[in-house]
DNA sequence: TTCGGTCGCTTTGTCGACAATCGGAGTTTT
DNA sequence: AAAACTCCGATTGTCGACAAAGCGACCGAA
């Protein structure tokens, strides 16, 4: 799992976890009111540390709270997630620059190895998108953690992960973007072996550019479908 | 005020922000224990809407728990505040860079007032330094809303923000970097003003480097005068 | 029919009390 | 004297109940 925290000793963290897991599945769809007492019961447990975990996931923005009205699972339309993908490009970006002059050498070697097993499953199946899907949040991140910047994996890690994996369940159909996506990714890589950390962060750049084009033109599509 | 939202319903909402602010101002001291009984009484409140409140800073990282043993105030220690620079380069590089396109040149124009007003004020007294680290924040944050991406504002202004205030209020009394800071944001502006979104960026990380380096030589010298 | 008001139910906000856990002081044992 | 054990106080975690506010339905009047 790429799940945070699975172990945790309060009631209040277990609940954030699973309201945070349930939500970027879409088990909780976008918008839905969550309502206190019956989240209570169904994860037996009383109203004050759910109520807590609320709170908690009001800070990190998976839920908006208004006062008096309850708490509500956020909505990402499109302008939120143009913005995700802008600050992602910024993030990402420099993830990879740091990463370029941080990552040990077998570090690299790993994340390089990781896209040999990406590369494998794609050839092997087309079908199973949302594992490649998975995968390239795990490269992503495997870069936030080769920069060794804490705020930079908590921020890409906890927060917009989440939100970002919200929008991959929803878009996860298509598979078409999987193979220039792992070209580029390799580009990246080895940018990172030939410690240019320039080049890798211009790189990730455009990679994040390409995939929000991708990602816009779908929603386009599905909100032709609705009219 | 800087402090995003004073007028608040609920309890829980008041505590989270008279917290913020203690925290930001030093008035709670780094790494210090936050005690719930005492808090509550102190705002007039139960222990139950504190808790929440504790539970929200802990989702905004300006608290860190441990389950059984309570809330402590995070401590800003020197691999944290080289972080947060990093970030906040990337970041408010990027600010600038959309800002650069989706300013009005009437927005512009504001900012270029601001600095007059600073300018003004660094003239007619070296010693209000205070007052130009708030208006520093305040140009950050006013190229942030420029740039019109909500989560961007969010980031800038209601999190690192933060943290970022608490380092000022520690480091605010070194009045050196004023004028060139000044210089650096004119270019700034006048790069907004040609609608040059790559410079702007290049130009503000720079800025933000030069400002981390004379905060790290700060902290140096802080560290050399306890030793 | 439609608008406005009132009533009642549901849900949220808050509090106080109880149980569980942790840290430390004091004491005992080797 | 040092180490470990035990007990106690303090603090956190959790629950249930009460108060208040919001929302909707129902009813009456224009």
């Amino acid at each position: 799992m790429l799940i945070p925290h699975p172990p945790s000793a309060t009631l209040s963290d277990l609940a954030t976890h699973k309201l945070a897991q349930s939500i970027v599945t879409g088990e909780l769809a976008q918008g839905q009111k969550l309502n206190e007492a019956e989240l209570a019961e169904r994860f037996g447990m009383g109203r004050g540390p759910l109520r807590e975990a609320l709170r908690h996931l009001e800070g990190m923005r998976l839920v908006k709270r208004t006062p008096n009205a309850g708490a509500r699972v956020v909505v990402l339309d499109r302008k939120t997630l143009s913005d995700l993908y802008t600050v992602r490009e910024a993030l990402e970006g420099m993830a990879c620059r740091v990463a370029a002059a941080q990552m040990t050498d077998d570090e690299i070697a790993d994340l390089s190895a990781l896209l040999d097993k990406h590369e494998k499953q794609i050839a092997k199946q087309g079908g199973k998108v949302y594992a490649q899907s998975e995968g390239d949040l795990d490269f992503h991140f495997q870069i936030a953690r080769g920069s060794g910047n804490q705020m930079l994996m908590d921020m890409l890690g906890s927060e917009q992960y989440q939100l970002l994996r919200m929008c991959r369940y929803r878009t996860s159909r298509n598979a078409q973007r999987t193979k220039p996506a792992l070209n580029q990714h390799r580009q990246i890589v080895e940018a990172l072996a030939n410690r240019d950390g320039e080049l890798a962060e211009l790189l990730m750049r455009r990679h994040i550019q390409g995939a929000w084009r991708s990602i816009s033109e779908m929603i386009d599509k599905e909100e032709k479908e609705v009219a």
